[in-house]
DNA sequence: TATACTTCTATTTTT
DNA sequence: TAGAAGTATA
């Protein structure tokens, strides 16, 4: 967890809780003063050093020779020495999008355009933020220190609302709710309202609301039919409620950091025009992936200086089902007339062939602005396509060609494994650890989103803040003590009517009849140490505090007393926890920042092979990349289809592009025949974007020896090739499968005539036409009965009587 | 409170 | 199928 201490480090420099100052209107910019750095300007009244003849005759002299533009192609140069006015760079895959951006600041620095502290440069994701500050860093040496508006959008928006928390209704040590605190929150709500959660789980009101904050819509701005659409149409009563308990608890949630941004500015006219003055040069980081909050956020910022520059990848935008706005990227021009944009389009991660299929494939979307990536590298291997019988051997054969690669000194640390969803990880994993194969999972649950952290963090963040009512109800009963629902319930009612916090309601009630002897007892001990906690924070450094609080209530004690699997990890995870709490000087630092920063602890190093989603991988890099299961319904996944139509089989698209531009040497596809489905074993036809390849630039993998294994359960089962499909795609995979003679064993695989000679598939563009015809009913053993709709060779498309419209080979389905 | 059983669901995931 | 979450029972 060296990760833990390094962001903590890294956080550790930019300090964000500085405390507020009272608002004083007469001077509103008077915060600025709160800030070291800012002081200096303070005094220069406008704008002293960009405009001054001196720095300019700089910004004459500095470029031509400056050592950080060198090596730059002439359009990163463009796109770096364009500093007025707005500009768009298109920067595809592996084109030095982050090389553009670290430059871009470093030039505005170096030619006295800005100073550190004048330029606002914004990243999704920590990982991001911390990549660039270490390379400006290197760039500029000391000179970019503390660029203190470089982070991440919640950060900023956290730094910014920090400062002003009086006038949007909180205070300045509000609280960041995590996931968990806001499913806890919502809940409540729900029952509240007298919704039935069972039907309403707040897991969806939680998406909803995210949903609506993303679209930066407050309760009353959401529209009346969305707002409707939960729980007998009281959504939007429920939204208002959710955000009033926000209020009180003095909590905010992730939405809640930009969207209060946005009330704050638009209510208070002159503390925007204060930031609009302060950051002279915006840049904003993957600009495709912003949603509409976050883009009115940037537009009320930029509207100021008009210096902004948004660096992003059209094509890598996919995250669009959780609020991202491709069109923001799409609608640049429209939005900053005058708009310089600048495509870069030459490509130094990928040989040749790689980028011609990952060119070609996303060619097919319609909605893009276009790039044309281009290489100096020579063509290199073409992309692969291996089929396989099912997705256990597909494991097996990606497990051999890694093992392959590696005897002829491939380095594992260079090869990754992408899959669409998570599910795909686990027989791949299998098939590694039987042979021994090192891989590590990237992704997955957070440092700080595992449970045991959560509760200590609870225990942490109620001894700081007795008012955390969440923290409260989390840790009341864990370890069980014996304080259940009728204690919580006269704690909450007790509470409601005095309005005062739990933690003060608990201590009311203790000096009361009202509990059984038992639970108050233990209520009133549980009381006096928090109170001890409290006092001991004051004398003994906060890390010894912590650990002796998780150590008095029991907490230690519990998982070790578990004796499952995962305990020994959960305790490890703990000391993990009071080791980075030493990082901070006091314990509220830690805890204001730890709500921002979930990283993904990257254990580094080691000669492993990576194995993650295709989400994950955004960013990343490897000389060998493989891609299992391109299947139709697994990838593009059918629910994406489902619910987004047209829009989400593109972002699928741009999955499959992402996917492809990770390779620089090699990129392996494959696909699996039949695989298992929610434990159900269904046959699959290959990906779409199988066929959507350049025929050039793809090479078939006939299918090895090593296919003779032992038979398997699908011996019996009806032979899926029947005949071909008309696309390329589709024959090569039946190419590639054909070499297992069990295929021509099936039980019942008359239906769909010989194809088979020896092994070899004679492979027709027409197909053999079905023995069905249209309005035939017909029976499947997954999706029951149905009826014919379309024939087209042996492929029928079936409107099931349960199941819908589903794609079926007819050797599938039986005559009803 | 602990456990055994039932029911439900099943992309992608940062802040 | 497998995991979580909820329910029933001792």
């Amino acid at each position: 967890m060296g990760t833990l201490r390094a962001a903590a480090r890294f956080l550790r420099r930019q300090p964000c809780g500085s405390p507020p100052l009272a608002r004083e209107p007469s001077t509103p910019f008077a915060f600025w003063s709160s800030d070291g750095a800012m002081t200096r300007e303070a005094a220069g009244a406008e704008a002293p050093v960009p405009t001054s003849i001196a720095a300019r005759a700089r910004a004459a002299v500095a470029p031509p020779s400056a050592a950080y533009l060198e090596g730059l192609n002439a359009e990163q140069r463009r796109a770096v020495e364009a500093t007025e006015g707005p500009v768009l760079v298109l920067a595809g895959a592996g084109t030095g999008k982050t090389r553009v951006l670290t430059t871009r600041i470093a030039h505005l620095i170096a030619i006295g355009r800005a100073r550190p502290f004048d330029i606002l440069a914004v990243t999704f994701t920590n990982k991001a933020a911390r990549e660039m500050k270490e390379r400006i860093g290197a760039l500029i040496g000391s000179a970019g220190e503390g660029m203190p508006w470089l982070g991440t959008f919640h950060a900023i928006g956290t730094k910014i609302l920090r400062r002003h928390a009086e006038l949007v209704g909180l205070k300045s040590d509000f609280t960041i709710l995590g996931t968990d605190d806001q499913l806890r929150l919502l809940k409540q709500v729900i029952e509240a309202a007298n919704v039935d959660e069972k039907r309403w789980p707040a897991r969806s009101l939680a998406q909803a609301i995210d949903g609506w904050k993303n679209r930066g819509l407050s309760p009353e701005q959401v529209p009346a039919g969305e707002a409707g659409a939960f729980g007998f149409g009281k959504g939007g009563k429920l939204y208002a409620a959710y955000q009033e308990r926000l209020a009180t608890l003095n909590a905010v949630d992730f939405g809640d950091l930009l969207l209060l941004c946005l009330r704050l500015w638009r209510e208070n006219p002159d503390v925007l025009t204060g930031y609009q003055d302060r950051f002279r040069y915006i840049l904003v980081d993957e600009y495709q992936d912003t949603n509409v909050a976050q883009y009115l956020w940037l537009r009320l910022l930029a509207q100021g200086r008009r210096n902004v520059c948004c660096v992003g990848d059209d094509d890598q935008s996919i995250y669009g089902w959780r609020g991202a706005e491709v069109d923001n990227i799409l609608r640049f021009e429209h939005d900053f007339p005058g708009a310089v944009v600048v495509r870069l389009e030459r490509n130094y991660r990928s040989t040749g062939h790689i980028l011609a299929a990952a060119s070609t494939l996303i060619a097919r979307n319609e909605g893009r602005l276009g790039k044309t990536l281009r290489t100096e590298e020579g063509a290199g291997e073409r992309v692969t396509v291996t089929g396989a019988w099912d997705s256990e051997e597909e494991a097996r054969l990606l497990g051999e060609t890694i093992e392959g690669l590696q005897a002829r000194g491939h380095a594992l640390s260079q090869i990754a494994v992408l899959v669409r969803i998570s599910a795909q990880m686990r027989e791949i994993e299998d098939r590694f650890v039987q042979l021994g194969l090192p891989y590590r999972v990237i992704g997955g649950p957070r440092f700080y989103e595992r449970a045991e952290v959560r509760d200590a963090l609870a225990y942490l963040r109620l001894t700081a803040n007795p008012a955390d009512d969440l923290a409260f109800e989390r840790i009341i009963n864990t370890p069980k003590r014996g304080l259940g629902d009728a204690t919580l319930q006269a704690l909450h009612s007790l509470s409601r009517r005095q309005s005062v916090p739990l933690l003060h309601a608990a201590c009311l009630i203790v000096e009361t009849e009202e509990l059984k002897p038992k639970p108050r007892s233990t209520l009133r001990a549980l009381l006096q140490s928090f109170s001890r906690w409290a006092k001991l924070l004051e004398i003994q450094p906060h890390a010894e505090v912590a650990q002796t609080i998780l150590e008095e209530s029991g907490y230690t004690e519990m998982w070790q007393k578990e004796r499952t699997a995962d305990a020994a990890g959960r305790l490890e995870n703990l000391k993990e926890l009071v080791r980075s709490l030493e990082e901070f000087p006091d314990l509220p630092a830690f805890l204001e920042h730890i709500a921002l920063v979930m990283d993904a602890s990257e254990a580094e190093g080691g000669e492993r092979v990576s194995l993650m989603t295709l989400h994950a991988a955004k960013g990343l890099e490897f000389d060998t990349v493989f891609l299992p299961g391109w299947e139709d319904g697994l990838f593009p996944n059918q629910r994406a289809i489902d619910e987004s139509g047209r829009a989400g089989l593109e972002e699928e698209r741009r999955l499959a592009h992402v996917g492809l531009t990770r390779a620089r040497r090699r990129a392996k596809i494959s696909f699996a025949v039949n695989r298992r489905i929610h434990g159900l074993w269904s046959s699959t036809i290959p990906s779409r974007f199988v066929d959507e390849l350049p025929e050039s630039s793809v090479e078939v993998i006939e299918a090895p020896a090593s296919f003779s294994y032992g038979p398997s359960r699908f011996d019996r089962q009806p032979t899926p090739f029947g005949s071909s499909y008309a696309t390329p795609g589709w024959q090569r995979a039946q190419a590639n499968t054909a070499g297992q003679d069990r295929f021509g064993g099936g039980a019942r695989s008359s239906r769909s005539g010989p194809k088979q000679i020896e092994g070899t598939l004679v492979a027709k563009s027409t197909g053999t036409a079905s023995d069905y015809a249209t309005g035939a009913r017909v029976f499947h053993t997954k999706f029951g009965p149905g009826s014919v709709a379309a024939v087209d060779g042996n492929k029928l498309t079936v409107d099931f009587d349960k199941a819908g419209r589903k794609m079926v080979l007819d050797s599938f389905v039986q005559p009803a």
